[in-house]
DNA sequence: GGTTCAACCAAAAAACAATATTAGTCGAAA
DNA sequence: TTTCGACTAATATTGTTTTTTGGTTGAACC
């Protein structure tokens, strides 16, 4: 029964963000689910199995979202201005739903690096896709867009910790327009 | 006497180095210096105060090396490829170095903290300095150098984790180079 | 055959107690 | 002014017992 998986999914993953997945007991989710823990072994194999189907799913929700949102934008500096917004964005929403797990992070659950492994993978396509359109319209230059994508995606996951945690909820979104004018402009004179 | 202190110093910086805070001893400390512990408490007020006066020296001496490293580069430019450079590069072998207080950074050692905070206030005054130079000489051109050194500040310290702990040991010369062309020049066609 | 769970187990974690280290103090001596 | 042996209170470690918890099994249910 697929609305099974689901319920345990969604419970889990409430749970997890309150209390990260050591604190989070198997009952726990069971209770809540209003089934016999047994039963969700039936549909998972293990607690981190559990976590890293809710880690899947998050993913795949940010993904969703930043195609959606650069789908809407026109000219391909939009289109990066949203990827960045948005993906800003949802992180800083994600962490401030996700307590108890920053700290967890550190831990060494392989799927959570793989699926981030997989995400970069993802954000350097999409940005070399965006970029190589620029280029395609005459509007951007650059030696090599692959490892420019790259470059700006190193860039922006290091920038997840200054702007996220340590910025206390200012003005996120004026000084990554300000980041992105010189990302386009350069600050040489022209 | 000046020389003892010195050599408090010089001696804990080098223990400290392979086993950390917690794991350095004052015992081990007065030994290897060659005195009494007690002698160490008529030097120092606690051992935070022996590796908060060992963190505030290594960060002088950074300081320093920027200085210099800054004052032999002639255009805005490479004044800013060798701050970051140096600093980056810095940065790497000191964590080479500090293998087993990477992991205890994270714990709350206030003064580690407001180190931290000291050292990036100054590095945007001496970046926000390089970008004036380069506006007054008519190279570079921004609506706020502050701010714009402020970015920068960021994005540096936010770097400093994919590029020298991810990025294992490549060439981050390289990579700091095409970023800092993107960062004179920008993405757009001129 | 697909689905559920009470009862069970081994392993991990928490709680506790006994023991050993170690940061920091003090007073005397050099 | 500087040094350190001797001491202490607090912290960490170690070894042991108890409890919790992830995961399994088999029987019942649909």
């Amino acid at each position: 029964m697929k609305e099974k998986k689901e319920r345990i999914l969604s419970v889990a993953q409430k749970i997890f963000a309150r209390f990260g997945i050591q604190k989070t007991t198997m009952d726990e989710i069971a209770k809540k689910a209003r089934m016999g823990k047994a039963t969700l072994y039936y549909y998972f194999k293990s607690k981190e199995d559990i976590f890293a189907e809710v880690i899947r799913k998050e993913s795949n929700i940010l993904k969703q979202k930043l195609n959606v949102e650069i789908a809407k934008a026109n000219t391909p500096q939009e289109k990066i201005k949203a990827y960045v917004l948005t993906r800003m964005k949802h992180l800083k929403e994600l962490s401030n739903y996700y307590t108890t797990l920053t700290d967890e992070y550190l831990e060494h659950y392989s799927f959570v690096e793989k699926e981030r492994k997989d995400f970069t993978q993802h954000e350097i396509e999409t940005l070399k896709d965006i970029l190589n359109e620029g280029i395609d319209q005459g509007i951007f230059v650059m030696d090599d867009a692959e490892l420019t994508a790259r470059m700006i995606a190193i860039a922006l996951k290091g920038l997840e910790y200054p702007l996220i945690v340590e910025d206390k909820g200012n003005n996120m979104e004026s000084e990554i327009n300000l980041m992105l004018n010189i990302l386009f402009k350069g600050l040489e004179i022209r």
